[in-house]
DNA sequence: TTCGGTATTATGGTATACCAACATACCAAA
DNA sequence: TTTGGTATGTTGGTATACCATAATACCGAA
Protein backbone atom coordinates (compact mmCIF):
# COMPACT_ATOMS: atom_id res chain seq x y z
CA UNK A 1 0.00 0.00 0.00
CA UNK A 2 1.85 3.15 -1.44
CA UNK A 3 0.63 6.09 1.20
CA UNK A 4 2.73 9.04 -0.88
CA UNK A 5 -0.72 10.46 -2.25
CA UNK A 6 -2.45 9.94 1.21
CA UNK A 7 -3.96 13.57 0.77
CA UNK A 8 -5.93 12.30 -2.11
CA UNK A 9 -8.44 10.43 -0.20
CA UNK A 10 -9.11 13.43 2.04
CA UNK A 11 -12.46 14.32 2.09
CA UNK A 12 -13.07 18.36 1.70
CA UNK A 13 -16.41 19.00 2.64
CA UNK A 14 -17.17 22.28 3.14
CA UNK A 15 -20.79 22.62 4.52
CA UNK A 16 -22.63 26.22 2.71
CA UNK A 17 -24.26 27.91 6.19
CA UNK A 18 -27.29 29.13 5.90
CA UNK A 19 -25.65 32.66 6.52
CA UNK A 20 -23.49 32.09 3.45
CA UNK A 21 -26.37 31.61 1.72
CA UNK A 22 -28.42 34.48 2.85
CA UNK A 23 -25.26 36.91 2.41
CA UNK A 24 -25.17 35.37 -1.55
CA UNK A 25 -28.98 35.82 -1.89
CA UNK A 26 -28.98 39.35 -0.33
CA UNK A 27 -26.02 40.73 -2.52
CA UNK A 28 -27.15 39.57 -5.63
CA UNK A 29 -30.71 41.19 -4.97
CA UNK A 30 -29.05 44.30 -4.66
CA UNK A 31 -26.18 44.44 -7.51
CA UNK A 32 -29.16 43.48 -9.41
CA UNK A 33 -31.48 46.18 -8.40
CA UNK A 34 -34.25 44.55 -6.57
CA UNK A 35 -33.22 46.69 -3.87
CA UNK A 36 -32.21 50.44 -4.38
CA UNK A 37 -30.03 52.46 -2.97
CA UNK A 38 -31.71 54.05 0.17
CA UNK A 39 -33.84 50.95 0.50
CA UNK A 40 -34.35 50.04 4.15
CA UNK A 41 -33.62 46.50 4.97
CA UNK A 42 -35.85 45.39 7.72
CA UNK A 43 -34.73 42.59 9.96
CA UNK A 44 -37.78 40.86 10.46
CA UNK A 45 -38.69 41.48 6.32
CA UNK A 46 -35.93 39.63 5.18
CA UNK A 47 -36.30 37.04 7.78
CA UNK A 48 -40.03 36.62 5.93
CA UNK A 49 -38.31 37.08 2.37
CA UNK A 50 -35.18 34.55 3.28
CA UNK A 51 -37.11 31.97 5.05
CA UNK A 52 -34.26 32.24 7.61
CA UNK A 53 -34.26 33.54 10.99
CA UNK A 54 -33.16 36.74 12.61
CA UNK A 55 -29.90 35.77 13.99
CA UNK A 56 -28.40 34.99 9.79
CA UNK A 57 -30.16 38.17 8.58
CA UNK A 58 -28.50 40.10 11.21
CA UNK A 59 -25.04 38.23 10.32
CA UNK A 60 -25.65 38.27 6.59
CA UNK A 61 -25.85 42.29 6.83
CA UNK A 62 -22.46 42.64 8.71
CA UNK A 63 -20.84 41.27 5.87
CA UNK A 64 -22.48 42.64 3.56
CA UNK A 65 -22.12 46.12 5.66
CA UNK A 66 -18.86 45.31 5.41
CA UNK A 67 -18.53 45.14 1.62
CA UNK A 68 -20.05 48.50 1.33
CA UNK A 69 -23.40 47.79 0.04
CA UNK A 70 -25.25 48.68 3.26
CA UNK A 71 -25.01 51.30 5.53
CA UNK A 72 -26.47 51.12 9.41
CA UNK A 73 -27.64 54.68 9.85
CA UNK A 74 -28.15 55.48 13.73
CA UNK A 75 -31.48 55.31 14.44
CA UNK A 76 -32.73 53.78 11.14
CA UNK A 77 -31.25 50.43 10.85
CA UNK A 78 -29.32 49.35 7.96
CA UNK A 79 -30.38 50.74 4.54
CA UNK A 80 -28.85 49.24 0.63
CA UNK A 81 -26.00 52.09 -0.03
CA UNK A 82 -26.49 55.14 -2.09
CA UNK A 83 -23.87 55.72 -4.57
CA UNK A 84 -23.14 59.99 -5.53
CA UNK A 85 -20.59 60.82 -7.85
CA UNK A 86 -17.77 61.87 -5.92
CA UNK A 87 -17.92 58.34 -4.19
CA UNK A 88 -18.06 56.87 -7.86
CA UNK A 89 -15.20 58.71 -9.12
CA UNK A 90 -12.99 57.29 -6.06
CA UNK A 91 -14.10 54.05 -6.54
CA UNK A 92 -12.85 54.30 -10.59
CA UNK A 93 -10.16 56.14 -9.72
CA UNK A 94 -8.84 53.15 -7.51
CA UNK A 95 -9.50 50.47 -9.83
CA UNK A 96 -7.52 52.49 -12.83
CA UNK A 97 -4.46 52.01 -9.83
CA UNK A 98 -5.62 48.11 -9.49
CA UNK A 99 -6.80 47.15 -12.53
CA UNK A 100 -3.98 48.74 -14.51
CA UNK A 101 -1.28 47.13 -11.96
CA UNK A 102 -2.61 43.44 -12.20
CA UNK A 103 -2.91 43.79 -16.21
CA UNK A 104 0.94 44.97 -16.30
CA UNK A 105 1.75 42.20 -13.89
CA UNK A 106 -0.07 39.64 -15.70
CA UNK A 107 1.49 40.51 -19.53
CA UNK A 108 5.00 40.15 -17.82
CA UNK A 109 4.12 36.98 -15.75
CA UNK A 110 1.30 35.04 -18.59
CA UNK A 111 2.23 31.79 -20.20
CA UNK A 112 0.18 30.65 -23.34
CA UNK A 113 -2.38 28.58 -21.00
CA UNK A 114 -3.06 32.26 -19.24
CA UNK A 115 -3.22 33.90 -22.76
CA UNK A 116 -5.74 30.91 -24.18
CA UNK A 117 -7.76 31.40 -21.06
CA UNK A 118 -8.01 35.23 -21.77
CA UNK A 119 -9.07 35.17 -24.93
CA UNK A 120 -11.81 32.20 -24.67
CA UNK A 121 -13.08 34.62 -21.74
CA UNK A 122 -12.95 37.71 -24.00
CA UNK A 123 -14.96 35.75 -26.62
CA UNK A 124 -17.39 34.74 -23.71
CA UNK A 125 -18.03 38.57 -22.93
CA UNK A 126 -18.03 39.71 -26.41
CA UNK A 127 -21.26 37.46 -26.91
CA UNK A 128 -22.85 38.18 -23.56
CA UNK A 129 -22.47 42.05 -24.28
CA UNK A 130 -24.07 41.76 -28.03
CA UNK A 131 -26.99 39.91 -26.34
CA UNK A 132 -28.17 42.67 -24.40
CA UNK A 133 -28.22 41.35 -20.91
CA UNK A 134 -26.94 43.32 -18.62
CA UNK A 135 -26.04 40.88 -15.34
CA UNK A 136 -24.40 38.44 -18.10
CA UNK A 137 -21.99 41.34 -19.49
CA UNK A 138 -21.28 42.20 -16.05
CA UNK A 139 -20.34 38.46 -14.80
CA UNK A 140 -18.23 37.80 -17.99
CA UNK A 141 -16.30 40.95 -17.73
CA UNK A 142 -15.64 39.81 -13.67
CA UNK A 143 -14.83 36.43 -15.05
CA UNK A 144 -12.44 38.11 -17.68
CA UNK A 145 -10.78 40.27 -14.98
CA UNK A 146 -10.31 37.43 -12.62
CA UNK A 147 -7.76 35.50 -15.09
CA UNK A 148 -5.77 38.70 -15.08
CA UNK A 149 -5.73 39.38 -11.37
CA UNK A 150 -4.96 35.39 -10.63
CA UNK A 151 -2.53 35.41 -13.33
CA UNK A 152 -1.03 38.85 -11.81
CA UNK A 153 -1.24 36.78 -8.11
CA UNK A 154 -3.02 39.17 -6.95
CA UNK A 155 -5.78 38.09 -5.00
CA UNK A 156 -5.88 40.55 -2.36
CA UNK A 157 -5.75 43.13 -4.59
CA UNK A 158 -8.83 40.85 -6.59
CA UNK A 159 -10.77 40.77 -3.23
CA UNK A 160 -10.25 44.73 -3.23
CA UNK A 161 -11.74 44.93 -6.96
CA UNK A 162 -14.84 42.84 -6.77
CA UNK A 163 -16.28 44.55 -3.46
CA UNK A 164 -15.64 47.86 -5.34
CA UNK A 165 -17.58 46.17 -8.06
CA UNK A 166 -20.11 45.18 -5.81
CA UNK A 167 -21.12 48.90 -5.01
CA UNK A 168 -20.91 50.27 -8.55
CA UNK A 169 -22.48 47.00 -9.92
CA UNK A 170 -25.61 48.82 -11.44
CA UNK A 171 -23.49 51.84 -13.23
CA UNK A 172 -21.16 48.97 -13.96
CA UNK A 173 -24.14 46.84 -16.55
CA UNK A 174 -25.10 50.47 -17.80
CA UNK A 175 -21.48 51.17 -18.96
CA UNK A 176 -20.47 48.14 -20.39
CA UNK A 177 -23.16 47.73 -22.45
CA UNK A 178 -23.50 51.77 -23.45
CA UNK A 179 -23.28 51.78 -26.97
CA UNK A 180 -22.71 56.27 -27.00
CA UNK A 181 -19.16 55.04 -26.84
CA UNK A 182 -16.15 55.68 -29.01
CA UNK A 183 -14.47 52.30 -27.97
CA UNK A 184 -17.11 49.63 -26.95
CA UNK A 185 -16.60 47.85 -23.79
CA UNK A 186 -15.82 44.67 -25.68
CA UNK A 187 -13.48 46.83 -27.61
CA UNK A 188 -11.32 47.67 -24.57
CA UNK A 189 -11.25 44.43 -23.00
CA UNK A 190 -10.19 43.34 -26.56
CA UNK A 191 -7.22 45.64 -26.42
CA UNK A 192 -6.16 44.79 -22.85
CA UNK A 193 -6.03 41.22 -24.12
CA UNK A 194 -3.51 42.07 -26.98
CA UNK A 195 -1.39 43.93 -24.75
CA UNK A 196 -1.09 41.31 -22.56
CA UNK A 197 -0.77 38.43 -24.75
CA UNK A 198 1.91 40.52 -26.71
CA UNK A 199 3.44 40.17 -23.33
CA UNK A 200 3.18 44.33 -23.20
CA UNK A 201 2.78 45.60 -19.63
CA UNK A 202 3.07 49.46 -20.32
CA UNK A 203 0.54 48.93 -22.45
CA UNK A 204 -2.03 46.55 -21.08
CA UNK A 205 -1.58 49.15 -18.26
CA UNK A 206 -2.45 51.80 -20.65
CA UNK A 207 -5.36 50.01 -22.32
CA UNK A 208 -7.04 49.55 -18.77
CA UNK A 209 -6.87 52.98 -17.84
CA UNK A 210 -8.27 53.80 -21.23
CA UNK A 211 -11.21 51.65 -20.13
CA UNK A 212 -11.56 53.16 -17.25
CA UNK A 213 -11.45 56.59 -18.01
CA UNK A 214 -14.22 55.83 -20.58
CA UNK A 215 -16.14 54.04 -17.87
CA UNK A 216 -15.89 56.82 -15.33
CA UNK A 217 -17.01 59.14 -18.10
CA UNK A 218 -20.03 57.49 -18.35
CA UNK A 219 -20.72 56.68 -14.58
CA UNK A 220 -20.31 60.90 -14.50
CA UNK A 221 -23.03 61.51 -17.13
CA UNK A 222 -25.46 59.19 -15.56
CA UNK A 223 -25.27 59.94 -11.97
CA UNK A 224 -25.22 64.21 -12.82
CA UNK A 225 -27.29 64.15 -15.29
CA UNK A 226 -30.32 61.27 -14.03
CA UNK A 227 -30.58 61.67 -10.54
CA UNK B 1 -36.37 83.74 15.42
CA UNK B 2 -34.02 82.94 12.86
CA UNK B 3 -34.59 79.59 11.67
CA UNK B 4 -31.43 79.39 9.19
CA UNK B 5 -29.47 77.33 11.31
CA UNK B 6 -31.81 74.96 12.60
CA UNK B 7 -29.56 71.90 12.03
CA UNK B 8 -27.04 73.68 14.64
CA UNK B 9 -30.20 72.11 17.23
CA UNK B 10 -30.04 69.02 15.94
CA UNK B 11 -28.76 66.07 18.22
CA UNK B 12 -26.32 63.70 16.87
CA UNK B 13 -26.90 60.82 19.31
CA UNK B 14 -25.00 57.93 17.91
CA UNK B 15 -25.46 55.19 20.65
CA UNK B 16 -22.57 52.79 20.50
CA UNK B 17 -23.84 49.16 20.76
CA UNK B 18 -21.60 46.28 22.22
CA UNK B 19 -21.09 44.85 19.42
CA UNK B 20 -18.74 47.99 17.86
CA UNK B 21 -17.06 48.24 21.65
CA UNK B 22 -16.69 43.95 20.97
CA UNK B 23 -15.19 44.23 17.29
CA UNK B 24 -12.74 47.28 18.30
CA UNK B 25 -11.97 45.26 21.61
CA UNK B 26 -11.23 42.15 19.34
CA UNK B 27 -9.63 44.24 16.82
CA UNK B 28 -7.03 46.02 19.02
CA UNK B 29 -6.67 42.65 20.60
CA UNK B 30 -5.00 40.97 16.85
CA UNK B 31 -3.39 43.90 16.33
CA UNK B 32 -1.22 44.62 19.51
CA UNK B 33 -0.35 40.42 19.48
CA UNK B 34 -2.95 39.70 22.29
CA UNK B 35 -3.90 37.11 19.96
CA UNK B 36 -1.62 35.49 17.46
CA UNK B 37 -1.52 34.80 14.07
CA UNK B 38 -3.61 30.79 13.96
CA UNK B 39 -4.98 31.17 17.28
CA UNK B 40 -8.14 29.68 18.02
CA UNK B 41 -11.46 32.05 19.25
CA UNK B 42 -13.91 29.64 20.27
CA UNK B 43 -16.86 32.18 20.76
CA UNK B 44 -17.94 31.17 24.24
CA UNK B 45 -14.75 31.85 25.45
CA UNK B 46 -14.76 35.66 23.69
CA UNK B 47 -17.93 35.85 25.43
CA UNK B 48 -16.53 35.61 28.90
CA UNK B 49 -13.33 37.57 28.28
CA UNK B 50 -15.70 40.83 26.44
CA UNK B 51 -18.52 39.94 29.08
CA UNK B 52 -21.29 39.74 26.02
CA UNK B 53 -23.79 37.12 24.81
CA UNK B 54 -22.73 35.13 21.80
CA UNK B 55 -24.62 37.19 19.29
CA UNK B 56 -22.21 40.01 19.63
CA UNK B 57 -19.74 37.93 19.56
CA UNK B 58 -20.76 36.27 16.81
CA UNK B 59 -21.64 39.54 14.93
CA UNK B 60 -18.32 41.35 15.86
CA UNK B 61 -16.59 38.11 14.44
CA UNK B 62 -18.64 38.53 11.05
CA UNK B 63 -17.18 42.17 10.68
CA UNK B 64 -13.61 41.24 11.56
CA UNK B 65 -13.49 38.68 8.89
CA UNK B 66 -14.65 41.01 6.14
CA UNK B 67 -11.24 42.93 7.64
CA UNK B 68 -9.08 40.23 7.20
CA UNK B 69 -8.20 39.49 10.85
CA UNK B 70 -9.94 36.80 11.18
CA UNK B 71 -10.59 33.66 9.05
CA UNK B 72 -13.28 30.86 9.54
CA UNK B 73 -12.20 27.47 8.05
CA UNK B 74 -14.69 24.55 7.12
CA UNK B 75 -15.21 22.27 10.79
CA UNK B 76 -12.77 24.35 12.71
CA UNK B 77 -14.18 27.87 13.56
CA UNK B 78 -12.70 31.60 13.04
CA UNK B 79 -8.74 31.70 14.23
CA UNK B 80 -7.05 34.70 13.91
CA UNK B 81 -5.49 35.44 10.32
CA UNK B 82 -1.95 34.20 9.71
CA UNK B 83 0.22 36.37 7.40
CA UNK B 84 2.93 35.27 4.97
CA UNK B 85 5.35 36.73 2.52
CA UNK B 86 3.21 36.12 -0.29
CA UNK B 87 0.23 38.08 1.13
CA UNK B 88 2.22 40.51 2.74
CA UNK B 89 3.94 41.40 -0.51
CA UNK B 90 0.06 42.19 -1.87
CA UNK B 91 -0.75 44.46 1.09
CA UNK B 92 2.17 46.10 0.68
CA UNK B 93 1.94 46.66 -3.39
CA UNK B 94 -1.44 47.86 -3.16
CA UNK B 95 -0.38 50.12 -0.35
CA UNK B 96 2.42 51.32 -2.50
CA UNK B 97 -0.21 52.21 -5.10
CA UNK B 98 -2.82 53.75 -3.44
CA UNK B 99 -0.66 55.83 -0.71
CA UNK B 100 1.45 57.03 -3.38
CA UNK B 101 -1.32 58.25 -5.49
CA UNK B 102 -2.67 59.90 -2.40
CA UNK B 103 -0.03 61.90 -1.81
CA UNK B 104 0.26 63.06 -4.96
CA UNK B 105 -3.55 64.35 -4.59
CA UNK B 106 -2.44 65.68 -1.69
CA UNK B 107 0.19 67.86 -3.37
CA UNK B 108 -1.72 69.28 -5.32
CA UNK B 109 -4.71 70.24 -3.61
CA UNK B 110 -3.58 70.98 0.13
CA UNK B 111 -3.61 75.06 1.80
CA UNK B 112 -1.49 75.75 4.51
CA UNK B 113 -4.16 74.20 6.78
CA UNK B 114 -3.37 70.96 5.47
CA UNK B 115 0.57 71.94 5.62
CA UNK B 116 0.18 72.59 9.27
CA UNK B 117 -1.82 69.66 10.08
CA UNK B 118 0.74 67.28 8.29
CA UNK B 119 3.91 69.02 10.04
CA UNK B 120 1.97 69.02 13.58
CA UNK B 121 1.06 65.23 12.93
CA UNK B 122 4.87 64.11 11.85
CA UNK B 123 5.79 66.21 14.80
CA UNK B 124 4.19 63.77 17.34
CA UNK B 125 4.97 60.79 15.09
CA UNK B 126 8.67 61.20 15.76
CA UNK B 127 8.00 61.48 19.53
CA UNK B 128 6.55 58.68 19.17
CA UNK B 129 8.87 56.58 17.50
CA UNK B 130 11.55 58.06 19.74
CA UNK B 131 9.96 56.65 22.80
CA UNK B 132 10.44 53.16 21.46
CA UNK B 133 6.27 52.12 21.96
CA UNK B 134 5.49 50.47 18.73
CA UNK B 135 1.66 50.98 19.09
CA UNK B 136 2.29 54.49 19.91
CA UNK B 137 4.53 54.46 16.48
CA UNK B 138 2.13 53.04 14.79
CA UNK B 139 -0.68 54.99 15.72
CA UNK B 140 0.21 58.04 14.92
CA UNK B 141 1.73 57.09 12.05
CA UNK B 142 -1.79 56.38 10.97
CA UNK B 143 -2.61 59.67 11.97
CA UNK B 144 -0.29 60.75 8.90
CA UNK B 145 -1.60 59.14 6.79
CA UNK B 146 -5.09 59.78 7.91
CA UNK B 147 -4.42 64.01 6.91
CA UNK B 148 -2.77 63.42 3.31
CA UNK B 149 -6.08 60.90 2.61
CA UNK B 150 -8.64 63.29 3.79
CA UNK B 151 -6.89 66.18 2.15
CA UNK B 152 -6.54 63.76 -1.15
CA UNK B 153 -10.56 62.91 -0.42
CA UNK B 154 -9.84 59.87 -1.15
CA UNK B 155 -11.78 58.15 2.06
CA UNK B 156 -12.43 55.12 0.52
CA UNK B 157 -8.85 54.14 -0.75
CA UNK B 158 -8.27 55.11 3.26
CA UNK B 159 -10.99 52.49 4.08
CA UNK B 160 -9.17 50.30 2.28
CA UNK B 161 -5.35 51.15 3.80
CA UNK B 162 -6.51 51.32 7.13
CA UNK B 163 -7.80 47.42 6.79
CA UNK B 164 -4.49 46.34 4.67
CA UNK B 165 -2.66 48.27 7.75
CA UNK B 166 -4.77 46.20 10.30
CA UNK B 167 -3.36 42.87 8.51
CA UNK B 168 0.09 43.70 8.68
CA UNK B 169 -0.18 45.09 11.97
CA UNK B 170 2.29 43.24 14.13
CA UNK B 171 5.07 43.78 11.05
CA UNK B 172 4.11 47.55 10.54
CA UNK B 173 5.06 48.04 14.19
CA UNK B 174 8.48 46.44 13.39
CA UNK B 175 9.21 47.74 10.10
CA UNK B 176 8.48 51.34 11.80
CA UNK B 177 10.68 51.10 14.43
CA UNK B 178 13.48 49.27 12.74
CA UNK B 179 16.72 50.92 13.47
CA UNK B 180 18.97 49.10 10.60
CA UNK B 181 17.19 51.07 7.97
CA UNK B 182 19.11 53.27 5.81
CA UNK B 183 16.43 56.17 6.57
CA UNK B 184 14.18 55.85 9.39
CA UNK B 185 10.50 55.51 9.10
CA UNK B 186 10.28 58.81 10.69
CA UNK B 187 12.83 60.80 8.14
CA UNK B 188 10.50 58.84 5.08
CA UNK B 189 7.71 60.28 6.65
CA UNK B 190 9.56 63.43 7.05
CA UNK B 191 10.48 63.61 3.36
CA UNK B 192 6.59 62.87 2.04
CA UNK B 193 5.54 65.68 3.95
CA UNK B 194 8.11 68.35 2.49
CA UNK B 195 7.49 66.90 -0.76
CA UNK B 196 4.11 67.64 0.02
CA UNK B 197 4.41 71.00 1.85
CA UNK B 198 6.19 72.22 -1.30
CA UNK B 199 2.88 71.08 -3.85
CA UNK B 200 5.05 68.46 -5.35
CA UNK B 201 3.15 66.05 -6.42
CA UNK B 202 5.53 63.03 -8.13
CA UNK B 203 7.99 63.71 -5.50
CA UNK B 204 5.12 62.79 -2.46
CA UNK B 205 4.32 59.92 -4.66
CA UNK B 206 8.12 59.17 -4.89
CA UNK B 207 8.65 59.45 -1.45
CA UNK B 208 5.99 57.25 -0.50
CA UNK B 209 7.13 54.73 -2.46
CA UNK B 210 10.70 54.26 -1.04
CA UNK B 211 9.36 54.23 2.19
CA UNK B 212 6.79 51.26 1.25
CA UNK B 213 9.92 49.65 -0.81
CA UNK B 214 11.91 50.45 2.37
CA UNK B 215 9.37 48.82 5.08
CA UNK B 216 8.56 45.48 2.43
CA UNK B 217 11.93 45.02 2.33
CA UNK B 218 12.15 44.75 6.26
CA UNK B 219 8.62 42.69 6.63
CA UNK B 220 10.19 40.31 3.87
CA UNK B 221 13.42 39.88 6.25
CA UNK B 222 11.25 39.27 9.16
CA UNK B 223 8.69 36.85 7.06
CA UNK B 224 11.78 34.70 5.85
CA UNK B 225 14.33 34.80 7.89
CA UNK B 226 12.47 34.26 11.43
CA UNK B 227 8.94 32.36 10.40
C1' DT C 1 -58.62 72.24 12.76
C1' DT C 2 -54.53 72.00 15.46
C1' DC C 3 -51.92 70.44 19.15
C1' DG C 4 -50.47 67.76 23.10
C1' DG C 5 -50.50 63.63 25.61
C1' DT C 6 -50.86 58.77 25.73
C1' DA C 7 -51.07 54.23 23.83
C1' DT C 8 -49.56 51.09 20.52
C1' DT C 9 -46.54 49.24 17.16
C1' DA C 10 -42.23 48.50 14.94
C1' DT C 11 -37.55 47.68 15.12
C1' DG C 12 -32.73 46.99 16.37
C1' DG C 13 -29.73 45.17 20.10
C1' DT C 14 -28.81 41.56 22.99
C1' DA C 15 -29.31 37.22 25.58
C1' DT C 16 -30.42 32.47 25.72
C1' DA C 17 -31.97 27.89 24.14
C1' DC C 18 -31.63 24.09 21.10
C1' DC C 19 -29.48 21.06 17.88
C1' DA C 20 -26.19 18.78 14.84
C1' DA C 21 -21.66 17.68 13.97
C1' DC C 22 -17.30 16.80 15.35
C1' DA C 23 -13.62 15.82 18.65
C1' DT C 24 -12.08 13.50 22.56
C1' DA C 25 -12.21 10.25 26.35
C1' DC C 26 -13.11 5.85 28.07
C1' DC C 27 -13.68 0.95 28.27
C1' DA C 28 -13.85 -3.76 26.84
C1' DA C 29 -12.41 -7.27 23.63
C1' DA C 30 -9.01 -9.30 20.77
C1' DT D 1 -0.85 -3.32 23.29
C1' DT D 2 -4.05 -2.24 19.79
C1' DT D 3 -8.50 -1.55 18.09
C1' DG D 4 -13.36 -0.76 17.84
C1' DG D 5 -17.45 0.86 19.87
C1' DT D 6 -19.75 3.95 22.84
C1' DA D 7 -20.27 7.86 25.81
C1' DT D 8 -19.29 12.46 26.76
C1' DG D 9 -17.88 17.09 25.89
C1' DT D 10 -17.13 21.00 22.84
C1' DT D 11 -18.36 24.05 19.44
C1' DG D 12 -20.51 26.47 15.60
C1' DG D 13 -25.05 27.30 13.38
C1' DT D 14 -29.53 28.68 13.98
C1' DA D 15 -33.93 29.92 16.17
C1' DT D 16 -36.39 32.40 19.56
C1' DA D 17 -37.27 35.40 23.58
C1' DC D 18 -36.81 39.68 25.83
C1' DC D 19 -36.07 44.54 26.23
C1' DA D 20 -35.34 49.44 25.23
C1' DT D 21 -36.04 52.92 22.10
C1' DA D 22 -38.04 55.30 18.47
C1' DA D 23 -41.82 55.97 15.41
C1' DT D 24 -46.57 56.18 14.58
C1' DA D 25 -51.44 56.18 15.66
C1' DC D 26 -55.14 57.70 18.25
C1' DC D 27 -57.95 60.57 21.05
C1' DG D 28 -59.45 64.45 23.61
C1' DA D 29 -58.97 69.35 24.62
C1' DA D 30 -58.40 73.96 23.04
Amino acid sequence: MDNTHDTDLRIEHSPTTLRELAVERLRNAIISARFNGGDRLVERTLCDQLGVSRSVVREAIRVLEAEGLVETMPRSGPVVATLDWPRARQIYDIRRLLEADAAAACARKADAKVHARLQAALAVLEVAVSEGVASRARDTTTAFYEVIFTAAENDIAWEIVKRLNGRISRLRALTLASTNRRISGPAHMARICAAICRSDPAGAAQAVRDHLDDAAEIAHTLLIEAP
